[in-house]
DNA sequence: TACTAGTCGGGTAATTAGGGAC
DNA sequence: GTTGTCCTAATTACCCGACTAG
C-alpha cells in the first residue's frame, strides 16, 4: 500500500462544480494566479483539494453559527 | 522499508495517484518519452521516484499569497 | 498450479486548453 | 472587472480481453 502522505488533487471540472461556475472560469483563476495549480505533463491542470476547500470556506459567509457546526475552524 | 541507497521505483498506479490521472495516462507519458521508464522483463513499467517528484515540483505553481486576503478589497 | 491485483495493448467517448469575441 | 459561450486541437478517461507481478 502506498504511503498516504500525498495531497488529494481535483480536476477543473470538480472545482467548477464546487463553486458552481464554468470550468473555463476555474482556468482563468489559475491563469490569474488566484489559485495554485499543478500541471500534468500534457498541460492539464489539477488543484489541491485542501486549498480549494479552504478558499471555499474563506469566501463563505454564514448567517449564523448555532453550535458546533463549525468543525473546520 | 526497502533497501536504502537504491533508487525507489514506483508503479504506474502510484505515479497516476500523484498526478490524479489514469494509470494509462502515465503509460502514455512513458511512450511519448516525457518521463523515463524502466521495463521489467515482462514488459511492465517502473518509474524513478526522484524523477517523478522533481517533475511534480517543476509543474507546481503556488499562489502568490498577498496580504489582502482579508476580504477588505 | 492457482490466486488477486495490477498493467499491459488497442479503440472510443469525454474533458481540457487556448484563443478570441460578445 | 468578471463570467459564460463559441470554436479547434490536444490530452485524458473508460471500455475490453490477455498477460505479468508477487
Amino acid at each position: 500500500m502506498p504511503q498516504n502522505g500525498q495531497e488529494q488533487l481535483l480536476t477543473p471540472g470538480e472545482v467548477a462544480a464546487m463553486f458552481r461556475v464554468d470550468p473555463k472560469t476555474v482556468t482563468r483563476w489559475a491563469t490569474a494566479g488566484r489559485i495554485g495549480s499543478i500541471r500534468t505533463p500534457g498541460g492539464h491542470r489539477r488543484f489541491r483539494e485542501s486549498e480549494v476547500r479552504s478558499m471555499l470556506a474563506e469566501l463563505t459567509s454564514e448567517v449564523n453559527v448555532s453550535d458546533d457546526l463549525t468543525r473546520g475552524r
